[in-house]
RNA sequence: UCCGCAGUAGCUCAAUGGUGGAGCAUUCGGCUGUUAACCGAAGGGUUGUAGGUUCGAGUCCUACCUGCGGAGCCA
C-alpha cells in the first residue's frame, strides 16, 4: 500500500492507509496508548488498543521514545476527542528506529541550547510552520518578477571588490589572483544585466561581515534584487509597493494555517495594500522631531527612529531622498537638491525596520567617476562598471529586499535567527 | 567592537559564606480517552576554566572562555 500524507487524511476516513513519520509525542494509559505522528505535512494522533492488537504489539509499541522512526498501518476515522480531528486506529505497526533519549522535550529550553540543537529544532511545529512561510514568501517573489517580464540573472558570489567599504566583506584566498570576497549585494551585476535584459532581479545569498549583535542582523543572508532600465525613483517605489502587496497577501492566502500555528495577529498584514504612504527623509526627521525625538539631519536612521516613524502608519512606509552623505557612491542625486539622493528604503511596521533599500543610479558617466573619487574606492575596481555609463547609460532603478526580515515580520519573530534554517550570526557557525 | 547580564543534573531553574535540591526528560510499576496527561519509585553532579580570600566558596574577588540582551552599522 503507498504511503498516504497526514496532510491528506481527511480523504481516507474510513480506509486504512500506511504513515510514515517519527513519533512526536506519546502517552500510555493503561491498556490505551495514544501515539501523536508527524510526517513532514502535519501531525496525527494514532491510537493503540490492547484488547484490539494484542499484548505482543502493544508492548512494542510503549517502547517507541519521541522521535522514533515508524511505519503504521491503519484505519482513519474522525474523532473530535485528537488533536486535528482525524485519529488513526493502528493494526501494525514497523518500528524503523528506536530513537537515543531526544534532548528538545515538549517542555521549555533556552535559545543557546536551540541554537545548538537547530538541526533537530527544526522539527518542531513552530519552527516548521516559519520556514513554510519563508518557502512561500520565496515562491511569490520569484513568481512575482516571472510573470512580470523580469529575467532572473543571478550575480556571483564570490567578487573581486567591494561595491561599498571593505571592512564587512568575507575575505578568502582565489589562487594566483589575490584575495575574493564573498558578495554583499549582487546590484552592480543586476545594473549590468538590465542593460541586456530590460527588466532583470537577482536571488541569492549575501554576506556581511560586520560585527553587530542585534535582533535583525544575520551575517548570511538572501536577497531578491530586481533593476528595471529606464525606471526612475517613481517607478521604483510603484514596483516596490505592487511587490510587497502581492508577496504579503498571497502568503496570507496560502499560509493560513501556519501563521495560526505562530499565534500571528495579521490585522496589519492585511492592510498591506496600495497606496503606502511615501514621505521624504525630511518629512520622517519631522515625525521624529515631533515625538521629541533629538535627531541631527544629515544622519542616518537607527533601530529606534524607524520603530517610531513607522508607528506613525499603519502599513509599510516609503522613504525617499536620503541625505546623498549616508547613502551609496551609485546613488544618482535629486537634479532639485545636491544633497539629495534618489533613494529609497522601506520600512515595515510594528517595528520590523528596514526591510528593502534601492534607488535610482547615477547613470551619468563624470559625475559617476566623482563618487567614485569621492569615496576613496579603487577605480581599476569599477572599469567594468563605469562601461555600463558609456555604452548606451539609461536612467535606471532598482532595490534590494531581505527575505530573512520580510520572514521575521510577516512570521512575527522576535529576532531574525529564527527566519533561517540554519542562520550565520557572529557567534554561531553551527550546526 | 563597546555597555550590561548569565554559566549548577540531558533540559528549565532553586540553594542566607555552613550537608547541592525540584519539575521535565530517562528507566521501572499503575491506570480505557490522553492533548506539555496523571499517580508511585529509581538512576543521574569535577556547580564553565584557572587562580585567590576564608576554618569553610555554587555563593565573595581577579583573569579567561562561552553564551544571552542592548548599542553602533546595515537588508
Amino acid at each position: 500500500m503507498p504511503q498516504t500524507y497526514i496532510k491528506e487524511l481527511s480523504k481516507h476516513v474510513g480506509l486504512s492507509v500506511v504513515l510514515k513519520g517519527w513519533v512526536y509525542n506519546s502517552t500510555n494509559k493503561g491498556k490505551l496508548n495514544f501515539i501523536i505522528i508527524r510526517d513532514g505535512t502535519g501531525l496525527c494522533q494514532c491510537v493503540l488498543f490492547k484488547p484490539n492488537v494484542g499484548d505482543e504489539v502493544f508492548q512494542k509499541s510503549l517502547q517507541l521514545t519521541q522521535e522514533s522512526s515508524i511505519i503504521i498501518t491503519g484505519k482513519v476515522k474522525e474523532e473530535k476527542r485528537s488533536p486535528g480531528g482525524f485519529e488513526v486506529e493502528i493494526e501494525k505497526f514497523e518500528i524503523i528506529q528506536i530513537a537515543e533519549p531526544y534532548p528538545i522535550s515538549p517542555k521549555d529550553h533556552g535559545i543557546d541550547f536551540l541554537s545548538e540543537n537547530r538541526h533537530l529544532w527544526l522539527r518542531s511545529s513552530r519552527q516548521h510552520a516559519i520556514l513554510k512561510i519563508r518557502h512561500e514568501l520565496i515562491r511569490s517573489m520569484r513568481d512575482y518578477f516571472d510573470n512580470n517580464g523580469f529575467t532572473l540573472i543571478d550575480g556571483p558570489i564570490l567578487t573581486p571588490a567591494a561595491c561599498e567599504g571593505t571592512s564587512t566583506l568575507f575575505e578568502t584566498e582565489y589562487f594566483d589572483l589575490g584575495k575574493a570576497y564573498l558578495t554583499q549585494s549582487s546590484q552592480l551585476y543586476a545594473e549590468a544585466s538590465a542593460m541586456a535584459h530590460g527588466k532583470v532581479y537577482s536571488f541569492g545569498p549575501t554576506f556581511r561581515a560586520e560585527k553587530s549583535k542585534t535582533r535583525r542582523h544575520l551575517t548570511e543572508f538572501w536577497m531578491i534584487e530586481p533593476e528595471v532600465a529606464f525606471a526612475d525613483l517613481n517607478d521604483n517605489m510603484d514596483l516596490a509597493e505592487d511587490f510587497l502587496e502581492y508577496i504579503i497577501q498571497r502568503t496570507l492566502k496560502n499560509k493560513k494555517s501556519e501563521l495560526e500555528i505562530l499565534e500571528r495577529n495579521t490585522s496589519f498584514l492585511e492592510k498591506v495594500k496600495k497606496p503606502f504612504p511615501r514621505i521624504s527623509y525630511d518629512d520622517a526627521v519631522k515625525i521624529l522631531h515631533k515625538k521629541n525625538i533629538p535627531f541631527e539631519w544629515g544622519n542616518d536612521f537607527g533601530g529606534a527612529d524607524e520603530t517610531i516613524i513607522s508607528q506613525a502608519f499603519d502599513r509599510p512606509v516609503l522613504i525617499h531622498r536620503y541625505p546623498s552623505v549616508v547613502k551609496a557612491f551609485y546613488m544618482k542625486r535629486d537634479p532639485e537638491n545636491e544633497k539629495l539622493a534618489l533613494a529609497l528604503d522601506v520600512l515595515a511596521p510594528e517595528g520590523y525596520g528596514e526591510i528593502i533599500g534601492g534607488s535610482q543610479r547615477e547613470d551619468d558617466l563624470n559625475l559617476l567617476l566623482k563618487r567614485i573619487e569621492e569615496h576613496k574606492l579603487p577605480m581599476e575596481a569599477f572599469n567594468w562598471y563605469l562601461d555600463l555609463r558609456k555604452y548606451g547609460t539609461v536612467p535606471h532603478s532598482g532595490f534590494g529586499l531581505g527575505l530573512e526580515r520580510t520572514v521575521a515580520w510577516v512570521c512575527g519573530l522576535e529576532h531574525i535567527r529564527e527566519s533561517s534554517p540554519f542562520p550565520r550570526m557572529i557567534h554561531r557557525i553551527t550546526p
